[in-house]
RNA sequence: GGCUUGAUGGCGGAAUCGGCAUACGCGGUGGUCUCAAAAACCAUUGGGAGCAAUCCCGUGUGGGUUCAAGUCCCACUCAAGCCACCA
């Protein structure tokens, strides 16, 4: 019985062993400083939101960058991997009004126990930098940026209209209203209202957000894309139209000012300051207005904006066209938005489906003003909104190329001083006041006499008050307490009250990642001469679905950070992995859809190894990945075998020289079996090796690296007699099975660590150095060559794997079956693609 | 409506440069071991025809380029993601 139990492999035995051996050694997984002499490479993995329960997607993320910092300490580099927590947040107040517990106790034992899951797994982290949001030596500094921001005009505050969650009783930023719905309670529609706000001055940082990512190489392109988007630059004229029997002027923006001659009315958005001026003098336009405004509230809040009925009030003015001083009547339009351009359009309906459709219902006048290019094609139909034509009646510009059309108008909106070059970003400045207890506090004072004054550095930081009790009411939960909000001026010492707005969490996630360079430092965010070794991050791993919001944040922060002399790195990551998302039957996993597993169940029943290289092999890392539990279970399975193979062989496989092993020698081609089975499979182990290497190095195919080291043990098993007898000699068992145990070691922690020590390595399998293909030994002999015959396969020959082309040939026409084929007919062409196929075209 | 991905056996997926389609795993079938089972191991597993050797078909659909296409080009269908009267 007790021979039976020895040999079954038991994650359950060998796992918690290990994690108390890595536990007592702090120095495993720590980076060094730059001094060690080592090239550094900082990989990093997305700082999760402490729930409580670490999911699938997070053991994905983390399995993904655990691998990678792995094969790089193995590579001898000196790595950076560190782990964290975004602490402030929602939930927490949540779960203080469900079970009436603070917040902090909250969030700081879902953090322990999310600490044990990740420990269990065996993540590679170096909990010696590990930053937590919420405790005040790292808020603190957020504060400080704050300070420092408001100092060189990147804060300020206004009256804004803002995207208000009733669910969450706060403000949202506009990254988090998911079409007209709160990014954190799916059913819950936004509402506007008007409230003091807080801003970033993101938009300072628009054009160079935008141009940083062409240079942003190792990033996904569909990431790239959609900040393109988001940032959404658009480069245009502005344009002043006149306003009949009135002093007001109308400002539009247009990308298309080629084609101002076709404007047949100007509309206005309903919130337009001459819209509001004209209907306070015209009830019945200010009824019809306020419908307008709600149709286009309605639209916003359903997220079917782009799906709006089009309608339009006229307002019986008119404007002055400036070209050609034609009056076109003012309309007020429930598609013209104010928070975009002018909140002023021209309406060209002969070359914009929008206006086109508008004026059709109105019947407003729609004149062709652009024709195609070459006079003989046929007229299009309108609208016709290319913009590869040129102008007709268009008075002196007649003839013109758009284009250069485009350009001539508005040189001469600029000598008649009625109009400018002009260009717009969709992207608005960074909202960061909520009116929520769990987050930093924002270092303001408001002061009767002096206004807003900012609290002085030296008393930093403004402490979260501790004793507050939570409840439903609306509005600032600071606001309620009292020793928190009064406060004497720091620049007068009358009374004065604290600001109550807590910043937006994504203010902590922007430059997490510096703190943990230097993560102790109590007098600075951290040491600049620090970061600037570790910058930028040479891999950030994380969800696609922080590609705009924490990316583009993150980018900006960064920015001001350089701007300010704090860094010298432009961008925060060099690369940027986005991983796949976990789903299970189809649809993302989550409670309400009752798919979620556990990765605690899954680490219990399979073991983390199992879990973990499941998680990496089941599919791409970028792709989806449809978890199925045979699948972890077949893992399990692979990875029991590799063990039971290392134990049978491991007494002939241990303490052996390596000196003498056949692989330098030339190989026996002819005859002795030996030679021949050892040579075969130190050719498999190089060739996985090379693969796998490969593979770290760019593709990121760890799927098909798995797939590799089950290939490599399933010849290593069916050699197993050999392997056993001696024929294949100990010294190549040896290499054998420690190269096999070396190359699992990224995916498979604990059971390397477990046979690298069964094995007689040496000190930690981390610290061992990744094994090198030999090129010679992976290079087969002879190779297996496709013949086809007019691209039909017919036959596989075999041909010296160093063959020319002419050898190639031969070898495809001494072929029986080809000679069969070719029989009587006539060769036309032979292609040889050297080392891939023989193709005969016969005919 | 725009942009970005993707579509390959019963399932997850492989094929990295245009050159043997389905590696690897799951599942299935048959077997060895066992009193029996589990585990493990061995064999087999895209579809069709045939006793067989063998032949034919096959990577969402339709075209094209090429000696050769899962891979490149064009059009389309479906699915996912992001943006969306953005002037």
């Amino acid at each position: 019985m007790a021979d039976e139990k020895e040999v079954r492999y038991d994650p359950a035995a060998i796992e918690p062993k290990w994690q108390q051996r890595w536990a007592a050694d702090p120095t495993l997984y720590a980076a060094e400083p730059e001094s060690s002499g080592k090239p550094k490479y900082y990989v990093l993995e997305m700082l999760p939101y402490p729930s409580g329960q670490l999911h699938m997607g997070h053991v994905r993320n983390y399995s993904i960058g655990d691998a990678l910092a792995r094969y790089m300490w193995m590579r001898g580099y000196n790595v950076l991997h560190p782990m964290g927590w975004d602490a402030f947040g929602l939930p927490a107040e949540n779960a203080a009004l469900k079970n009436n517990t603070p917040p902090r106790e909250w969030t700081l034992s879902n953090i322990a126990a999310m600490k044990r899951q990740m420990l269990r797994i065996g993540f590679s982290y170096d909990w010696a930098t590990e930053v937590t949001t919420c405790l005040p030596e790292y808020y603190r500094w957020n504060q400080w940026f704050f300070l420092r921001m408001y100092e060189k005009g990147l804060v300020y505050r206004k009256k804004s209209r803002v995207n208000w969650c009733p669910e969450c009783a706060t403000v949202l930023a506009n990254e988090q209203v998911i079409n007209g719905y709160c990014w954190r309670h799916e059913d819950t529609l936004v509402e506007q209202r008007d409230l003091e706000q807080w801003f970033f001055r993101i938009t300072a940082y628009a054009q160079e957000l935008l141009d940083g990512l062409d240079k942003l190489e190792g990033w996904p392109e569909k990431v790239r894309t959609m900040q393109r988007n988001w940032i959404g630059r658009s480069e245009g004229t502005e344009i002043d139209f006149a306003v009949e029997n009135r002093s007001e002027k109308i400002r539009v923006f247009t990308t298309r000012v080629d084609t101002i001659f076709g404007a047949t009315s100007v509309q206005l958005a309903p919130e337009h300051p001459l819209v509001t001026a004209l209907a306070a003098a015209d009830a019945g336009l200010k009824t019809q207005v306020a419908g307008l405004i709600d149709e286009q509230k309605k639209a916003k809040e359903s997220g079917n904006m782009g799906e709006i009925e089009k309608h339009g009030v006229p307002t019986g003015h008119f404007a002055i066209n400036p070209y050609n001083r034609e009056p076109i009547p003012i309309w007020v339009a429930n598609y013209v938005l104010m928070d975009y351009g002018t909140g002023a359009i021209m309406s060209v309906p002969g070359h914009d489906e929008r206006d086109f459709e508008f004026a059709k219902k109105y019947a407003i006048p729609i004149r062709r003003v652009i024709a195609p290019a070459d006079p003989n094609a046929e007229e299009p139909e309108l609208p016709f909104s290319a913009e590869d034509g040129v102008l007709v009646n268009s008075g002196e510009y007649n003839g013109f190329a758009c284009t250069q059309a485009q350009k001539l108008l508005q040189e001469v909106a600029v000598r008649g001083a009625f109009g400018e070059a002009a260009i717009t970003f969709r992207l608005k400045d960074w909202g960061v006041s909520r009116q929520r207890y769990w987050g930093t506090p924002i270092p303001m004072i408001h002061c009767e006499r002096d206004g807003l004054v900012p609290v002085p550095y030296e008393k930093l930081p403004v402490l979260l008050p501790e004793k507050i009790e939570i409840t439903q009411q609306g509005g600032s939960p600071l606001s309620r307490v009292a020793d928190f909000v009064n406060v004497t001026c720091p620049k007068c010492g009358g009374p004065a009250k604290r600001e109550t707005d807590t910043m937006d969490t994504f203010v902590d996630s922007s430059w997490y990642f510096y703190r943990y360079t230097d993560a102790k430092n109590a007098k600075a965010p951290f040491d600049p001469a620090i970061a600037q070794y570790w910058f930028p991050i040479d891999q950030y791993i994380g969800g696609v679905e922080h590609a705009i919001l924490h990316l583009i944040y993150s980018r900006f922060w960064t920015k001001v950070m350089r701007d300010q002399g704090m860094v010298k790195n432009d961008e925060p990551a060099q690369r940027m992995f986005t991983q796949g998302m976990v789903i299970k039957d189809g649809a993302k996993m989550s409670k309400s859809k009752g798919n979620v597993v556990s990765p605690d169940d899954m680490v219990e029943r399979y073991g983390a190894d199992a879990t973990r290289m499941y998680a990496l092999f089941a599919a791409p890392p970028d792709r989806d990945l449809d978890w199925q539990e045979d699948g972890v279970a077949g893992v399990s399975r692979f990875l029991a075998r590799v063990w039971r193979l290392v134990e049978r062989h491991s007494a002939n496989a241990r303490g052996e020289s390596v000196d003498s092993h056949p692989s330098s020698k030339e190989p026996s081609k002819d005859g002795a079996p030996s030679g021949g089975a050892a040579l075969k499979l130190l050719r498999k182990l190089h060739q996985t090796i090379a693969k796998i290497t490969q593979d770290f190095e760019g593709r990121w195919h760890f799927n098909t690296c798995v797939a590799a080291i089950m290939e490599l043990v399933n010849e290593l098993q069916a050699a197993d007699a050999q392997l056993a007898s001696g024929e294949i000699p100990a010294p190549v068992v040896r290499e054998l099975l420690r190269t096999l145990v070396l190359l699992l070691a990224p995916f498979a922690p604990y059971l390397s660590a477990e046979l690298w020590e069964e094995l007689g390595g040496e000190g930690s399998i981390l610290r061992a150095q990744w094994p090198k293909s030999d090129p010679g030994l992976a290079k087969e002999d002879e190779i297996e060559v496709p013949v086809q015959i007019n691209g039909k396969l017919i036959a596989v020959v075999r041909v010296a794997s160093d063959a020319d082309p002419k050898q190639f040939e031969a070898a495809a026409l001494a072929d029986e079956k080809v000679k069969a084929r070719i029989a009587g007919k006539t060769v036309a062409n032979v292609i040889v693609a050297p080392g891939r196929a023989v193709n005969l075209v016969v005919k």
